[in-house]
DNA sequence: CGGTCTCTTGACGGAGTTCAAAGCTAGTGG
DNA sequence: CCACTAGCTTTGAACTCCGTCAAGAGACCG
């Protein structure tokens, strides 16, 4: 059987036939319905986590009790509290499914192991994380300095597959606006 | 000579002396004026630098000409913009001195083998860019959800000693608020 | 078909921004 | 060493955009 994930695998990667199989073979296949969460605030994220499909939020509370959303993780991608994960310590943040989603995991141990052994992923996970700094780096420059208008002209220009999968309370929970704010610029921009 | 780079190195890495010396020997010293660039906007940044001495801000200039401020770095530490030294493509940001500094810097070429020849100083750069990582989450969701007079509080809490070496209009550009709203902050708080 | 979730809209209030002016400070050069 | 200037900080007035509160219509799911 040749997942998404092998497939993945041969187009992102210079990993061997064998390496990724022997990278599946320690995989933990998993699967979150709509609303179930994969890591909670308080909570030590024991694994790394592949995305086969679906969709992921990662999400802080504040302290009024609103949410503000760090991440979107969709097909074919990774999420993990880092923090969490490297230093086995509390997340302050939760990772939860937006539709059903497909996954794989990894526990840090084996995870570990297999940095160690096999070179070609330790390169690999080293692009993954620089890229990672990359888009933070952007999107706090965005958040910074853009508009609420411009923030949601680069949020559809930058993720225009995933606006028609999410509500809009939590593209606004992303931004960082009001969602009043939010279907007001919406309407403005219908009539131009 | 002991260099604060030698002692830094000492304290926070598992490297040699010979290890130190190897690295220290292709640096190149440099110093920096107030108000003299490190980088500018459209470069392509050619060097790692580690600041012996000194405070540099690394900012992003909006459409409309106004500065926002992703970072401070100071004494002991690291800065470059990475997606411009890794790629060698043209940086948006800029690295520009608050007060005279002194440098470091080593070449791509040169550090990349040092990065090669040394797995110390390998597993070091992996620590440092993960906690980058973490650092950045936290100044994302508190940029999102804090309202500016808890940003401004938690800038105090987290860097206490730059709070003198700054000009406000720095600070303001750092926490995304106008100057205003920051000497408001500034003055409700005397009152307490 | 009932209920929950989602989106829109209106009225209102307020926090933050812009613009402008003036006092203060510190660094520079004569 | 002093005078001067440029940059820094504060403050005021006016405005505007965004957020909160509230209500209602529509869509989707069980």
């Amino acid at each position: 059987m040749t997942s998404g994930f092998e497939i993945y695998c041969h187009s992102h990667t210079n990993l061997s036939d064998e390496e990724i199989e022997r990278i599946v073979s320690t995989a933990i296949p998993g699967s979150l319905q709509r609303n179930e969460s994969l890591l909670q605030q308080g909570q030590v994220c024991r694994h790394k986590t592949f995305i086969l499909k679906g969709l992921l939020r990662t999400y802080g509370i504040a302290e009024d009790g609103s949410e503000y959303i760090l991440q979107f993780s969709t097909d074919n991608s990774w999420t993990l509290d880092a923090e969490s994960y490297h230093l086995q310590s509390a997340s302050q943040f939760n990772i939860t499914a937006i539709e059903r989603t497909e996954v794989l995991q990894w526990t840090r141990a084996d995870f570990d192991r297999l940095l160690t052994d096999i070179p070609a992923l330790n390169i690999y996970s080293l692009q993954l994380i620089t890229r990672t700094t990359y888009t933070g780096r952007q999107r706090l420059f965005t958040t910074l300095s853009a508009s609420p208008e411009e923030k949601y002209e680069d949020f559809v220009r930058t993720y225009p597959d995933l606006l028609a999968r999410l509500p809009l309370h939590m593209i606004a929970a992303y931004l960082g606006i009001s969602l009043k704010t939010l279907t007001r610029i919406r309407h403005s921009q219908l009539h131009r």
